[in-house]
DNA sequence: GCCGAAGGTGAGCGGGCGCTTAGCGTGGCC
DNA sequence: GGCCACGCTAAGCGCCCGCTCACCTTCGGC
């Protein structure tokens, strides 16, 4: 099982390889007034205010603000499919993979739950090429899961009536984490996952 | 089971009791725009020029472009309500129920799906005062729904390890199927609503 | 010590935003 | 027929948006 690396050290791990320093605060910036007040509703002025720089600031690093959104959503997007890949090709019978690849697929959005409320949400504020692009990768992933869920039926594991509709609700119940995971709420990321797992194997009917 | 009245007639039904009829037509206008662009990313002029009146006229009627989407999401929060308080109060087992109020609340979803986003994805763009009565109402589905999976937990019907955290994850499949149903995808409301009821059945471990 | 590149700032442009106001056409009432 | 309340429009106000540009440091190489 992946351990939870994404809520240590408050999230902003996951950009440590953008380069330089003041792109990537701009980044961070970005992805935190994005998450917290949506795209639209967000200025260059509140994105370079957070990085501690002037308005102008911005635009040595990125030509246009939906260029800083299209970023966010790739790197983001890439995360996402790394997680489910190497869930799908670990080691263990279909259901072990399906709950690995579930509870730390859940895990990553409520602990990060302001890097993937961007990823998942703001897809539609993206122009028709970048939105073209990020929709492949979204595309892996459901390819991952539904791969796992083929293995567990052609083995005899679960009992699927729509392998890709059961697909689709899986994705859909671990994208949703997303909205609703309050950081301050009861659960944390680990129970989260841990329950979600359960209602996806009992949703396979893995025996 | 219900109908599914909200897939007849092209969405606009529900909007019937509004009146004026400047008013509705402006109502159905802003329900269109902000389920394709976001509320934050619609002008009063896209509003107002759908319903084919000047700009103005929108004041006329409406205080803000705030109140626009307060009254849009109290109409629909309070058909969802009622959609599942039907549902939860009909007669049957608790299995029977929460099928029912599955598969309805998922047409609901699916076939009225431009209502469903403005109504479910928009709620952080209102004020604090508007955002808490919502609130109210969304908790009110929350307890029609536990109270389904509580009658059948009760009843030995069920097998719930973790009834709150169910609750949330059965609402949550729902309300993200505003999210990527596709109205020129493969799958009817109706087809998905069933899935659901499925599934939902599954992971609450009915008999 | 001088220079150019890299990275930053302050001021501000053109434009579109939410919203307002003065005035116009029209239908119901006496 | 006179009148006014109502629904609506044309014009536009003040503001803030995304973005640009002229200029200012800082710093490594020679």
């Amino acid at each position: 099982m992946n351990t939870a690396e994404e809520t240590a050290g408050g999230e902003t791990s996951a950009w440590g390889e953008v380069t330089p320093d003041a792109a990537r605060r701009l980044l961070v910036a970005a992805v935190e007034a994005f998450a917290e007040r949506g795209y639209h509703a967000t200025t260059t002025r509140d994105i370079a205010g957070r990085a501690g720089m002037s308005p102008a600031a911005l635009y040595i690093h990125y030509k246009t603000k939906e260029e800083l959104l299209h970023r966010i959503s790739r790197i983001g997007h890439e995360k996402a499919v790394e997680i489910l890949r190497v869930a799908a090709a670990g080691e263990g019978s279909a259901a072990e993979r399906l709950a690995d690849a579930v509870s730390s697929f859940v895990r990553w959005h409520a602990g990060g739950r302001t890097t993937a409320r961007v990823v998942q949400y703001e897809l539609d504020s993206l122009g028709p090429d970048a939105r073209a692009e990020i929709l492949a990768l979204r595309r892996q992933c459901d390819a991952e899961v539904r791969g796992i869920i083929e293995d567990g039926v052609a083995a005899g594991e679960f009992d699927v009536l729509d392998v890709q509709g059961t697909t689709l609700a899986v994705l859909s119940l671990c994208i949703d984490v997303a909205r609703w995971f309050n950081v301050k709420g009861p659960r944390t990321p680990e129970e989260v996952g841990a329950l979600y797992a359960d209602l996806v194997l009992r949703m396979v009917g893995a025996k």
